[in-house]
DNA sequence: AGCTTCTGACGAACCGGTTCGACGCCGAGG
DNA sequence: CCTCGGCGTCGAACCGGTTCGTCAGAAGCT
């Protein structure tokens, strides 16, 4: 069922038959039905791998999962389900690369095994040693996320800092004085995850601007880390009347913290944050947020890695997010003091 | 840097290096040792592609999702985690297929393309097409879920009748005797969607064992479809004291419609069910349920898999999974009647 | 009619590996 | 000393496409 086979039976060459199929040079109309027909009876279709070796692009995207994590978040899997589909609409396919265990092998993998046309890297760190490697190595990527220099590469990102600094401002403006900030795991902002840290920055920054007292702490990607969070919230400042998170995981964990220390959502505490809309309007009273579409940043990262691959001297373009915060049940005004 | 540039610098020729690296011919080690330090010097890497033309296999398993599904649940993202990894630990690739649009367009360009080595199928129906024309094709493959016909298929899958069951004896023993069961969307169940029809014979059969009143929903998957469920749940028989569910999707929404009728959980009503942890701990009180694990079914087929591309003619293997109903804080005695 | 131009098809080389058959060399056995 | 066998290496063919150079024949021009 090769080519070869095709020109056989239709009596034309191999050549014919790939210039038939590609177009790129003219056949006459006679001959390329002749051949077509052939194709149609055989339901043929030529391999993806040798159409990639002799045409040098594989026509596949690669997906790269940083190293240390084993443990995805539902933002992270909704994104790959859209970048599967919009890379699809383009007629690429996608390669999951996980790399496992020592350093960036799976992703040196990738790149010199020459596995995919190009790469959309995840989890982005501020300081990222993937990033150098591909740039050096002069591969084709798109980030998600910035890293801390993001001038000369292709990005896709949500403003953080602008859309935590609006919680916070929302927050003050419903009187809020003593505001709380539950941000991502330790390990993750150890590691220099740069959502974790462009998160704190928007709200050290919008508490001063806004003139409130805030107290910022980290918490573990999972419910009861939620639940311990609250308890160390509050046992540092009782008079703590809100918070806002990014930690959609946790956010279960925090409602629960809550109602287990006797404050009422949104009567006696505000929540609010960033947080896919479909963990938002699954807690109760559902939560006041920014909702992440993880959907239109899998369909701009594949337009920009694809525009990369057409035009690889175009300079870079960037696409940065900041969805409305959508006013839900889960903030109201500042109990009063005293009360 | 192709295999023929490490031959001329190690003074050998190409097929020597090619032996040298694949150890399929002795290989004197001065020579070994000479070829050895070339690649090292050059960091030298097979092309994956030239090697898969010329070997025959891709070392790349697919993966493919059902053409009508946009919307993925966390289960199944989950899943998709865990089977890259589980595929990166025997060194494969996963390439995600999306089926959008018409028929099996994208799963036959996986097959007739040969791109993959090997599929998983997700998200399958009692009577499926996909592993019908997998079957006749003679493609290597594995589902997640099981056809009406899994005799002569290999298969993962959850032991949803079992589980249900199980979840409906625990509500039995605490006293309950009106039961509802929300089951998964009405779209999912008349597209013949495996693991809600499995369920719910299993919610039938063990109500009619138990000799308690039963009666099952449809419910959208997400947050306000189930807590339109509980409206129609409680209209139709306010007596209704607990509920099984396999709609994780849907699960705090159950909670909210709850405490919108005045059901308190567990003191009014009783909620458990299938889920991931993840979500059976976020909602409070925590859901007592069967914590179904993404990671042991994707590590079960890339293991299926594997086997039947070593052993193509080995008699089909199946797993089944039924984990245990966890206990948590979600269901308790049936309220005493007339109260 | 003679010359150029254009069209449509062919053959060969190439992409970068794997694998089979052959062959030279060296040591062991008769 | 000659033969046989095994080891190590080479050359060539192959996997299934793409693409470049070439060329025969038809069409266009003077």
């Amino acid at each position: 069922m090769n080519i070869g086979e095709i020109a056989r039976r239709a009596g034309v060459s191999r050549s014919t038959v790939s210039y038939a199929l590609s177009g790129k040079r003219s056949i006459s109309p006679e001959t390329r039905a002749r051949i077509q027909a052939v194709i149609d009876e055989l339901d043929y279709q030529p391999s993806a791998t040798a159409r990639a070796l002799s045409s040098g692009h594989t026509h596949t995207l690669g997906l790269v999962f940083p190293p240390a994590s084993s443990h995805y978040t539902d933002m992270q899997l909704d994104f790959i389900g859209s970048l599967v589909e919009a890379a699809a609409g383009f007629g690429y396919d996608v390669l999951m690369a996980a790399s496992i265990g020592d350093g960036d092998k799976g992703l040196r993998r990738l790149v010199a095994e020459r596995r995919v046309d190009g790469a959309v890297l995840m989890e982005i760190r501020l300081d990222d040693a993937r990033v150098d490697y591909l740039s050096e190595a002069g591969f084709p990527f798109v980030t998600i996320g910035r890293t801390g220099r993001p001038e000369h590469t292709r990005w896709v990102d949500m403003d953080y800092t602008a859309l935590v600094g609006s919680c916070v401002r929302h927050l003050a403006h419903l009187g809020h004085r003593r505001i709380a900030f539950v941000n991502r795991s330790e390990r993750l902002f150890r590691a220099g995850y740069e959502s974790a840290h462009r998160s704190l920055t928007g709200f050290e920054n919008a508490c001063e601007q806004q003139g409130v007292v805030g107290a910022a702490y980290l918490c573990g990607d999972d419910a009861a880390s939620g639940e311990d969070a609250i308890g160390r919230i509050l046992a540092a400042d009782p008079a703590t009347t809100a918070l806002v998170t990014v930690n959609e995981a946790a956010l279960g964990g925090l409602y629960r913290g809550l109602a287990a220390h006797g404050r009422e959502v949104p009567l006696d505490f505000s929540v609010t944050g960033i947080a896919l809309s479909r963990w938002a309007t699954a807690v109760t009273p559902q939560l006041t947020a920014a909702d992440v579409s993880a959907a239109e940043m899998g369909r701009a990262a594949v337009e920009l890695l694809l525009e990369l691959l057409a035009t690889p001297d175009a300079p870079p373009r960037h696409v940065l997010l900041a969805p409305p915060v959508s006013l839900r049940a889960s903030t109201g005004p500042a109990p009063e003091s005293g009360n």
